[in-house]
DNA sequence: CTTGCAGCTGCAAAGAGTCGCAATAAAGCG
DNA sequence: CGCTTTATTGCGACTCTTTGCAGCTGCAAG
């Protein structure tokens, strides 16, 4: 399927950008990946099939994809960030300063906050990837 | 007042550390402050009394200090960390992605958050400090 | 008061991410 | 199809933060 691509180019041609081979290279690249990948992973994936895309294009790339709301990038706590592409599969984290274990939870233990934060504030807020960190219970009971 | 350096050296003691005069310094470098301070300030508040202080010591200070809960670090988007004693004034802040303002909320708007993943997950969410990132009333309306 | 040893500090160098700029190449147009 | 405009790329330099290491020092036991 290449609907992601069709709502790249959609998104890109609504304001103004182009739709370059390395874009269309990363996107591709974010769609074949399970789970979070690192921008460095990124720059491997793309260079199998392109050798001379650079690095800094993948983070511009990725923010621009940010900036438009289709990929959701989150620091798990590693000093390294994480990309995602946006609406496969809404989750969030929860991570432990303790012991280190994350774990996943659903998009709807969010959705109180953001009602409240709109209904309040009138801010939309865009929570698609949450690393939330903490204590887990056996690190509190242990 | 130096219940600071109380809560410091209490928390220090406990985990087996020790108090520093580098630390002290830090700690009441971040006292004087009545908002966010990035690494650099510090250093440089820091240095007005010991010019021989190491960006890294700063760095290792803060970390330690967030650990004990003392500190809460955020990042407002800017790609430089903001670092603020926790406990004198709880808050979290909006960060519209569109115009850049922030907005200061209380911390009593994230407490059903945390009820609910305590009570779901167990889990002790440490939020001392957010940014969240969406789109302001004045950007979707206009 | 001295000593031993974790735990710190300062330094230098590595990682992660950003920025400015000249060259390149999408898209639209004739 | 070639031309023009202008966003985008690649590159190198730069910023912010972390890490490894060698030497130093707080602190508690002797």
């Amino acid at each position: 399927m290449s609907s992601d691509l069709e709502v790249l180019q959609e998104a890109l041609r609504g304001s103004g950008q182009r739709l370059t081979p390395q874009r269309m290279m990363v996107l591709s690249a974010l769609a074949e990946q399970e789970s979070h990948v690192t921008a460095e992973t990124l720059l491997d994936l793309v260079r199998l099939d392109y050798p001379y895309i650079n690095l800094s294009t993948i983070y511009r790339t990725l923010d621009l994809l940010v900036e438009l709301g289709l990929v959701a990038e989150t620091d798990l706590g590693g000093g390294v960030r994480q990309f995602e592409l946006v609406g496969t599969h809404p989750h969030h984290h929860l991570i432990c300063q303790r012991c280190g274990q994350t774990v996943e939870i659903g998009d709807d233990t969010l959705q109180p906050l953001r009602d409240r934060l709109q209904s309040h504030y009138g801010f939309e807020a865009r929570m698609d990837h949450f690393a939330i960190f903490g204590v887990c219970k056996a690190c509190r009971e242990g």
